[in-house]
RNA sequence: GUGGAUGUAGUUCAGCUGGUUAGAGCACCAGAUUGUGGUUCUGGGUGUCGUGGGUUCGAAUCCCAUCAUCCACC
């Protein structure tokens, strides 16, 4: 995997560029929509290219692993062939889901023993098993295994998180210099840098990611229960210390807003549920602001979803309509409402790399930024 | 026509022998959701207790009438 730096934005410190993988290009900053267990819940591939226009994916290795289960996706020969996606795909190791999901979680220096939320069977992941296992779903990027810290943690606890994620960090790097892709293609490795709230536990996580000269990096621990400003407080301090020339992804942000936000603090990539599960339940994102379609007042609006939407469920349904599948529980409101969303977050991240090439991206954003904020 | 049963929130119902502001599930209305469990959570009662009288300090509850629906029988 290569980065290359395109375009530098006049008054900060966004920038653009294109990821090379073997399965093609990025161009960042980019949106990367969710894919949990192989398949963005709701959209068609197709949709997910053409209409969507998403240049890489998510998949997770906590439910791959746990379903099809690895024996299947090995027989596949990986994710890509197994779902037919045949752009680049990003995993992440499953760290998350262990603090977010799984029962009876048990972590230690070896790993973290947790059991299934699907059947309750006991599993333990290891550094050195997540990364054989991210092999065997091969993914063109793959995550560390981590602990993410709560958003609310206290000094000491966050200490202990990140020295044990930083134990975990080297055994990860270990391991996948020790091995080999099993499918034909490049994998690259992605550090997380943890340390919650704290600058210097932080600054710390980013130079020892910095040191292990990696092809991009990642910011985890974050959205997770602290404040949106403490959010980008803790992205500019890692900001001066992570290598300049490599991607940089905050993973799980986050509104259109945190991602401009993002993108003024120098990061490249994003990924979220919340265009896809938000819009399950009825949320609308929009350059007017969000919109809950559930709410009464647009039983009778007879306007199109989104008049400046680009996806083509903006031109074809009506709010008064979508409206009426969300009241009535049909699976077509989940459909059209993540796809709006997905397209949505794809043309706002395509246009801020427009205004980054222009070098006006900061003016641009501050204009933008508060109408994306209102609920209307 | 006769006999019986039932009428309480949008809906299905609970409210014992009379006792504060009539409750529950679902629905509905609103809010939350940030490295996805097709979720989940939080808040809101939206009611002339079929109607009209009566008994009582006090009635959804007891009595009378009436209306509606259902069942059985002629």
């Amino acid at each position: 995997m290569t980065f290359k730096i395109t375009a530098k934005d006049n008054d900060s410190v966004a920038r653009c560029g294109i990821i090379q993988t073997d399965h093609g290009a990025i161009e960042t900053p980019i949106f990367m929509p969710v894919g949990t267990v192989g398949s963005v819940k709701g959209i068609y591939h197709k949709d997910l290219k053409d209409d969507i226009k998403a240049q890489i994916i998510l998949g997770n290795t906590y439910h791959l692993y746990l379903r099809p289960g690895l024996e299947i996706l090995k027989q596949a020969g990986g994710l890509h062939k197994f779902s037919s996606w045949d752009k680049p795909i990003l995993t992440d190791s499953g760290g998350y889901q262990v603090f977010s999901l799984a029962e009876n979680r048990k972590l230690s220096t070896d790993g973290c023993t947790f059991r299934s939320h699907i059947d309750g069977s006991k599993h333990t992941f290891t550094p050195e098993n997540n990364v054989d296992t991210q092999r065997i779903i091969g993914a063109d990027i793959i995550m560390a295994l981590d602990e993410c810290c709560p958003g609310d943690a206290d000094r000491k606890y966050a200490e202990k998180s990140l020295k044990l994620t930083q134990s975990w960090l080297e055994r990860c790097v270990k391991q996948f210099n020790h091995t080999e892709p099993l499918y034909g293609y490049n994998q690259s490795f992605f550090p997380i840098v943890q340390g919650c709230i704290y600058p210097d536990l932080r600054r710390e996580a980013a130079e020892q990611a910095a040191s292990l000269n990696r092809d991009g990096y990642a910011i985890g621990g974050l959205s997770v229960g602290e404040s949106t400003e403490m959010m980008y407080e803790m992205i500019e301090v890692v900001h001066p210390i992570l290598p300049i020339d490599k991607p940089r992804y905050l993973m799980g942000v986050g509104t259109p807003a945190n991602i401009l936000e993002g993108i003024a603090r120098g990061i490249d990539m994003f990924d979220c549920v919340m265009p896809t599960r938000n819009g399950r339940n009825g949320m609308i994102f929009t350059w007017e602001g969000m919109i809950n379609i559930r709410n009464k007042k647009w039983s009778d609006d007879f306007s199109l979803v989104d008049q400046n939407g680009t996806s083509f469920v903006d031109k074809q349904y009506t709010k008064a309509y979508l409206r009426h599948l969300f009241i009535a529980g049909e699976m077509l409101a989940a459909q059209i409402a993540s796809e709006h969303n997905l397209a949505f977050y794809l043309e706002v991240i395509r246009t801020a790399r427009e205004h980054i090439m222009m070098g006006d991206f900061v003016k641009w954003k501050n204009k933008v930024v508060k109408k994306l904020e209102t609920k209307i």
